[in-house]
DNA sequence: CAGTATCCCTCGAGATACTG
DNA sequence: CAGTATCTCGAGGGATACTG
C-alpha cells in the first residue's frame, strides 16, 4: 500500500477505506449491524428481522463482518445448537456514522423521490416530442 | 408509502432510505460526489479523476446521481462541447454525512485489515488441523 | 437450530468501437 | 468533447435441498 494518507486518496477505487463504504453499501451487512446494535440476537431472529433472508446469504454476510471484527460469532455448545453474533468495540463505533447516515437518509429521501418523479417525467415528455 | 417513521423500518430491504445506502455502496458514485464537493467539474475531468472509469459507467453513475437531485448537468453550447457536473444544495447536504464516514474508515480501517489477517490466519491453522 | 451444498440467473462493471 | 451502442464476463443474490 503505497497510498499517501490525504483526502485524495479516496478518489482511489483501490484505498482500503473503500471496503467500508462497500460494507455500507451490501445489501443485508448495515440491516445486520444496525440491528445488533439492540444487543446479541441468535442466527434465526436475525432471519426474520432482516427480512426472510436465505440462511446462505445470511451466512456470508455474518462471515464477512465476522472476518472484518465487526461482530463476533459465539456457539453455545447445547442442544439444540445456539449461535449469538454480537458488535465488537469496533462494530459499535460504526453505528455512529451509520445513524447520521440514516437520519440523512430518512429526511431527505421523500426529496429524493420527487427528484426521481421529476427527472422521469421529463424524460417522458422528451421521448412524446421527439418520437423516434 | 405505507411504511411508518420508526427506526425499524430500516430492517426493510424495500425501505426508500435504502436507496441512500445503495449509493453509498455504489462503486463510482459516492467518488463522484466527493469529487464534486470542490465545485462544478466536466464529464473528461472527472474521468481522469476518478480513475479511469469507462464513459459508458461514467454515464451511468451521472445520470442516476441526476435523477436522485444530487447533481445537476450543465450543457454549454459551444464547440467543442462543455458539459459541467455540480452538487445540487441536495447533494452538498450529502457531503457532511459522507465525509464522517470517511473519517471513520481512514481511521479505523487499519484495524479492519488486521482483523482480516487474523481471521484469515486463524482459518488456514484450522484447515491443517483437519486436512480434507 | 444453524448452518452447508448446488444450481440458476440477473445485474453491473469493463472493454471496445462508434457518433453528434 | 461528451457521450452512445454492443458484447462479455464474473460476482453476488436467491431458491432449493440436505446435514451435524
Amino acid at each position: 500500500m503505497d497510498t499517501n494518507d490525504l483526502p485524495g486518496n479516496v478518489l482511489d477505487p483501490n484505498c482500503p477505506s473503500r471496503v467500508v463504504f462497500q460494507r455500507i453499501g451490501d445489501k443485508w451487512a448495515s440491516l445486520v449491524i444496525q440491528v445488533l446494535g439492540d444487543g446479541p440476537v441468535r442466527f434465526s431472529e436475525l432471519r426474520k428481522m432482516v427480512n426472510v433472508v436465505t440462511p446462505k446469504v445470511l451466512t456470508q454476510t455474518l462471515r464477512a463482518l465476522e472476518r472484518d471484527g465487526l461482530i463476533t460469532r459465539t456457539v453455545y455448545a447445547q442442544v439444540p445448537p445456539r449461535v449469538e453474533y454480537e458488535l465488537t468495540a469496533l462494530g459499535e463505533s460504526l453505528l455512529q456514522p451509520l445513524t447520521m447516515l440514516r437520519q440523512w437518509a430518512e429526511s431527505h429521501v421523500p426529496t429524493i423521490l420527487e427528484a426521481r418523479d421529476a427527472y422521469d417525467d421529463a424524460q417522458d415528455e422528451a421521448l412524446l416530442r421527439s418520437p423516434n
